[in-house]
DNA sequence: AAAATAAGTGTTACTATTACACTTAATAAT
DNA sequence: ATTATTAAGTGTAATAGTAACACTTATTTT
């Protein structure tokens, strides 16, 4: 009988890298978070942020590492996209790299992250081109962004905790670049009854003021199950 | 001026695997393919279908070698499902496993590589226990399936080309595990435009006969854009 | 006091989904 | 030849969900 432990040293190995697509919501506008590569290859070049895998992590902890180090922010929303695999992908060396996307609201990203990392918000309609394969991932993960919002109501991870409807409507028109109804967006957004009305208004846009409104994570916990 | 070729030398780099999740559907039962894994660890328990990502290759093609090596089968519907890198997933070294679905006509499967591999149907009310972190990748596979099925029509890709509609139905039962109606079911499926009546009947299973009808791809494909 | 402006509100038409029961084509049994 | 059997095939009415559309209200500025 053979008691060696089994290993599989005779398999390559390979680099694994994490890759997170940062989205935002800022003046109306759906951003994305991306920076100067500070490294070589491609470096000074409009990356995603991304990281290589440790040993001591596993794929989700070391995108929430990433993301931590980059931007401060913790529990946020993310996603596993897809992980991208082509050997010439990256012409510095083979790595599999498994992209992430993330919603953070963008006014908790502070200013000092974004010097300190050469960091910027930038709209996805004037996106530039992005090292390597990036800017597919980008494309792949806004799609994603879109299915997953005509389904769970994830636009509040892009919002303050405190936001007015025509806010959140205006976010909904952002994600799909459309017009949107009011009368029909309020009568679909209430009847999820995830909401809850507060006694404030925001007087920011209007002088009317829009009523402020927080979303009601118990509730909607509830509906999923 | 560094002009040394960059690496990423100084980062740990890891084993990466593929695992496919083969759904069919036969016998009125969603069903899955699996085999008694034939090497160390877990030698002899049951799994999925799966094997070690080489340096020549993309994580794609090493999906659908390793579908075309252990069923004979080429272009069949695969997609990515997640990437598996917990540090203890594997009991005898970390490795990277990007799971993948593919759905496949079970009929063309052929009783040839069942004998090879091991390999058998097991109907997905009573699977039984996979080893590692398999059951939880079948489970997820198969909430994907569910999702995708209600959007695209790739119910098809599991069938004969030339299929009866109450086949076509009792497919929908089993991905949905639910009796669904069946005038609305036709009402349904003809509104999409996408089927090709045959001249032909079925008669296995019933002595008024059912009629054959093929996927328009076409069709179809111009739906998408 | 009047003008300006974004927030807020209901109803009707249309489309999609669900529920429901009888007829038909073919074979098998008599 | 006639009858029985069986799964395939068919239409309509009720309901729910989505889409289209215009005026009133609260508040600030002039």
């Amino acid at each position: 009988m053979n008691t060696t432990k089994p290993s599989y040293s005779e398999h390559p190995r390979f680099h694994v890298a994490v890759d997170c697509i940062i989205f935002g919501f800022d003046m109306g506008e759906l951003k994305l978070l991306i920076h100067k590569r500070n490294f070589e290859p491609e470096k000074g070049r409009w990356s995603l942020f991304g990281g290589f895998l440790t040993e001591d992590e596993s794929l989700e902890a070391a995108a929430y590492r990433i993301l931590k180090e980059l931007t401060g922010l913790e529990k946020v929303y993310m996603k596993e996209l897809q992980t991208y695999g082509d050997i010439e992908r990256d012409p510095a060396g083979r790595v599999i790299s498994v992209a992430y996307y993330a919603l953070i609201p963008a006014h908790r990203y502070s200013e000092e992250y974004s010097k300190q990392y050469g960091a910027t918000w930038v709209s996805l309609k004037k996106l530039p081109t992005l090292i390597m394969d990036h800017n597919e991932m980008v494309e792949k993960g806004l799609r994603r962004l879109r299915r997953r919002a005509s389904v769970e109501p994830i636009g509040f991870e892009l919002l303050p905790k405190k936001f007015t409807i025509p806010q959140l409507q205006s976010l909904y028109e952002a994600i799909y670049q459309s017009h949107l109804d009011k009368r029909n967006f309020r009568k679909k957004i209430f009847s999820l009854n995830v909401l809850i009305k507060l006694n404030e208004k925001d007087k920011s846009t209007s002088r009317k003021g829009a009523f402020l409104y927080k979303f009601d994570k118990r509730k909607y916990d509830r509906l999923r199950v």
